[in-house]
DNA sequence: ATGGTTGGCGCCCAA
């Protein structure tokens, strides 16, 4: 069974590259940050048509979140316990569309059961920008409920963009980054995502796949991609029973080539 | 000058 993550930025912009990606990679489920659309313009269809069920959240052109599964999709969560809300100011705060999650693995596989989450973890847009507060407070009360109920027997997946940095390694130019006061690698951001490792959650991909220059990001300016000056902030994170199935993992930084590309690539785990 | 953008959907914001 393999599954993925990976922030499309617009699905409807996306959809074509999506389903050949599917079809390529032969992905059983597959995560999907930045939908950026609401149910009503989601492209069910092209899903639907090629096998897979979807629980979608999102209900505005910003952020959305989404599974796509065709070894079941049961039990589906909008958000999570605690998550905080967020308005500009405070005015109009609300739960944004930044997480999902969803038991998979239920049938056509022979692979036990886990729940698996599809976050967009807020960008903290400066170090002083009130999202960049909210953004460490998304990440505590996150760690807070996943660590509330998991124990030996917990069967769970983390999986999305974290815009996080957490090592040096997993930008172009640390120096650049401290000096220019950059988001992504502060220690306050770190400490949010390392917590996560500390609790026993497992990033997958990157023993498998350790840096320098391992990215799964590039942003469209400054010929990013061709200069690889990119960040490793999309992870797979999975509770220790799911990691000791993992037999391979990878990032598939070939996506991020040929016309219309996301600024991410998808981030594959195989299990058994 | 980190020269070089993309998407939504509005005539700017978010990333």
């Amino acid at each position: 069974m393999k599954f993925a993550t990976w922030n499309v930025n617009s699905l409807r912009a996306r959809a074509d590259r999506v389903e050949d990606w599917l079809d390529a990679t032969d992905a059983d489920v597959l995560t999907i940050q930045e939908t950026k659309c609401r149910d009503e313009n989601f492209p069910w269809g092209a899903f639907e048509m090629a096998g897979y069920q979807v629980a979608h959240f999102g209900y505005s052109q910003w952020n959305g979140v989404a599974i796509a599964s065709r070894v079941g999709l049961d039990d589906v969560q909008r958000g999570f316990n605690g998550q905080p809300a967020f308005g500009k100011n405070g005015v109009d705060a609300q739960v944004e569309a930044r997480a999902i999650s969803a038991v998979v693995g239920t049938k056509n596989t022979d692979v036990e059961p886990f729940r698996l989450y599809s976050l967009y973890v807020p960008n903290g847009r400066s170090l002083e920008d009130e999202h960049m507060g909210y953004k460490l407070d998304f990440l505590d009360q996150l760690h807070s409920h996943i660590t509330s109920d998991l124990d030996a027997n917990t069967r769970v997946a983390l999986t999305g963009d974290w815009n996080v940095a957490p090592y040096d390694e997993d930008v172009w130019d640390m120096d650049f980054f401290l000096e220019n006061g950059m988001t992504h690698v502060s220690e306050p951001e770190r400490r949010a995502f390392r917590q996560f490792e500390e609790s026993g959650l497992v990033d997958v991909v990157r023993p498998r796949h350790p840096g320098p220059e391992t990215y799964t990001y590039w942003d469209y300016q400054r010929l990013s991609f061709p200069k690889n000056t990119g960040m490793r902030i999309d992870f797979i994170l999975a509770s220790q029973n799911l990691a000791a199935e993992v037999t391979d993992a990878w990032i598939d930084r070939e996506e991020r080539k040929g016309t219309g590309p996301s600024d991410h690539v998808p981030v594959v785990a195989q299990l058994g």
